[in-house]
DNA sequence: AAGCACACCTGCTAGC
DNA sequence: TGCTAGCAGGTGTGCT
């Protein structure tokens, strides 16, 4: 579910209302969260610690503690983190709870539980955490040079993109940022990478930066099912100027001419302009 | 080695 | 009303 701007989001929420707390107890329910440790290294792990930071690479929320560890969130599809007053009602599928010094609580609430949770020492994060370790440039918290993107792009003939969603190469961007930032710079989503001319290249390069913080000032994307959610609760706007991600069969309001088509790739559903993008 | 299909879960909706 | 099939924002694994 949340992409980059949705996980920035959530990041400047935790900046706000997390750092500087001290957490005083922990719980933990369905142990599937915290399956890449256990409940008890989560717990011992956070006990008594105070967040001193709140960072973001690609869809990792990061949280330094004053232990020198740091807390990992990834919210995967449908994880929300919520802040609430202790003693506040519990939403279903509410899997870890840490009680913080002010009286309040953070949730971390996940139905489909493909979301996770750890503690993990920042200087082995290669051995402990290989994929954030692995992660490719972060087109917003890192300088995000053009230069870079035509290195990328030339390196392939993939089409373009299933290499937006690689987070190796490019880290944060989703089904929903891929199609519109493709739209954005009138780019059908199966063109191979290494056909693109430099011209295309750094239109592509201004749409990914300019999508990415239209939607983070938007608050992120919060579709029907209202899955996504920042710490207070609050849904994001984004979606009112989606263009293309769920708009199948509706007229392009780019181009006026085109109708937004839907195809399969990869399991994942693709929205496209078959007049505006090539 | 890169790239692809599939697995991991639950909930919701559309269609019968 | 109630069943079932299909679909969902992501990534890890295991295969070619």
């Amino acid at each position: 579910m949340p992409e980059l701007p949705e996980v920035e989001t959530v990041r400047r929420g935790l900046e706000r209302h997390l750092v500087g707390r001290r957490i005083t107890h922990v719980e933990v329910g369905r142990e599937r969260v915290v399956r890449r440790t256990s409940r008890e290294a989560l717990i011992d792990g956070l006990t008594n610690t105070v967040v001193v930071g709140a960072q973001r690479r690609g869809k990792y929320l990061i949280a330094p503690l004053d232990s020198g560890e740091a807390l990992m969130v990834h919210l995967r599809m449908s994880g929300q983190l919520l802040l609430a007053a202790a003693g506040a009602t519990r939403p279903s599928h509410t899997h870890v709870v840490l009680s913080l010094d002010d009286g309040s609580e953070a949730w971390f609430v996940d139905p489909r539980t493909f979301g996770e949770v750890v503690v993990f020492a920042p200087d082995r994060v290669a051995v402990e955490l290989p994929s954030l370790a692995a992660l490719g440039v972060d087109p917003i918290a890192d300088d995000f040079p053009r230069t870079q993107l035509r290195a990328i792009v030339r390196s392939t003939g993939r089409a373009l993109k299933p290499l937006l969603l690689d987070q190796h190469r490019i880290a944060g961007i989703g089904n929903i940022y891929a199609d519109e930032i493709l739209h954005a710079a009138r780019l059908r989503p199966d063109r191979a990478a290494n056909t693109i001319d430099a011209a295309a290249t750094w239109r592509l390069h201004a749409s990914i930066v300019a999508t990415l913080d239209a939607a983070i000032r938007a608050g992120g994307s919060t579709l029907g099912d209202a899955q996504y959610v920042d710490l207070m609760g609050a849904g994001g706007s984004y979606q009112d100027q989606h263009r293309v991600y769920g708009r199948a069969g509706e007229r392009c309001s780019t181009c006026g001419r085109g109708w937004i088509r839907r195809t399969i790739s990869g399991g994942r559903s693709t929205h496209f302009c078959p007049v505006c993008q090539h």
